[in-house]
DNA sequence: ACCTGAACACCGTTCAAGT
DNA sequence: ACCTGAACACCGTTCAAGT
């Protein structure tokens, strides 16, 4: 009773994921459209469209394929703070390796199936410190968008950082800046760009699970 | 000396601003393209490029001009942990009023001179809170991401919720989910959508400014 | 100096037809 | 059932010419 009839695929979905890959890999995010992704499995956009329903639903897919894989779950200590610390460290340094991934993660608060690990791990944690379930869930949503953060303004400072040679708009300003109106500013002043070049993407987010966590 | 030769101007850049403004007012972001925008003014794409280097020039023109009349800045209290507080919640709720210029914004950590305030406000808070100037400028950088993320998220997010009949992928997740693997979510399991409703923001916002400011 | 029109090199997606 | 080709309705930007 199944299939009978009808021509034989050219394409699977598996391919199609496989060479969104590729291009995703080489070019980066922004290169794959659904020309380019047809060219690259030797086919035409609307093949692909026949396999999935929009270019979003190929994101999706793109998302979970890599998710699978490159996803850090490292072993987690014992105390519940210290792995709500390091399950949070873990989720931040497995998408910043796939940075593009934000771009499409962000359309909600929870990513794919793969990163239920992190959030389990996370309310688990925090319960374990005496937060109630409620509390817990809202504790995780406070350091995903703690870490959400960083990683965007990361990724878009440094795709700047590489683009631009003239100095950027943060230099002019600091450059014209009014002691009078902004003593603390003045203060650090040129150290601006030295400090913010630094990472403390870490001891911002014990900073947050301290206050999270009494 | 000055300018004695050449056609009269028909369009000047505040006429430029002024226009990108009513086309992101009423159609929002999105839908202001140079041609477009040369619609609304009466004018072709290319008379617009005479007056902008491009696209980028025009949106961060914009963005002073949104930032000059919609920044908050509220009277701030003496305490200099509630100053951080409330600075950063103020420049929370006037950028969400203009949630669009996140997108922009976040090309850098600094984004127009009108945001310094918020950001004097912040470094001097946590300075008198006994803060070193490089603490406070990596205190400002943690409550950053966190706001900006804040805002990315939630824009996204209720931007699905409006377009978005069918359920969302969050909700597949946690039908399927496996209360083996994550007990804790499983618990929490139908509240998540509910709680991830509820505005958090500042509960959040304090537990980090209490990390952060020992 | 400032503006116009046509063109280039792209997009995602729909539609009608082919095998 | 699956694929193709042409077309639609867009983009940002460049180039050559007009006034």
């Amino acid at each position: 009773m199944s299939s009978r009839t009808g021509r034989p695929p050219k394409i699977s979905l598996p391919e199609i994921v496989e060479a969104a890959r590729r291009v995703v890999d080489t070019d980066g995010v922004a290169k794959l459209t659904m020309r380019r992704l047809a060219q690259e499995l030797g086919s035409t956009p609307m093949a692909v469209y026949h396999h999935v329903r929009d270019k979003d639903e190929l994101l999706v897919l793109l998302l979970d394929a890599y998710a699978e894989e490159n996803m850090l779950k490292p072993e987690l200590p014992d105390d519940p703070r210290e792995r709500v610390v390091l399950a949070a460290r873990a989720m931040h340094d497995s998408l910043v390796r796939v940075s593009w991934v934000v771009e499409v993660i962000t359309a909600d608060d929870l990513m794919s199936e793969s990163a239920l690990w992190y959030v389990e791990n996370i309310v688990d944690g925090a319960m374990a410190c005496g937060l109630t379930a409620e509390q817990a869930v809202h504790a995780y949503r406070a350091i995903w968008y703690y870490v959400a953060g960083e990683i965007i303004i990361h990724r878009k400072a440094s795709r700047r950082r590489a683009a631009d040679d003239r100095p950027t708009y943060r230099d002019r300003v600091f450059a014209e800046l009014d002691g009078a109106d902004y003593p603390r500013l003045a203060e650090v002043g040129a150290r601006w760009g030295e400090l913010t070049a630094q990472d403390t993407f870490e001891t911002g987010l014990r900073a947050l699970v301290n206050g999270l966590i009494t």
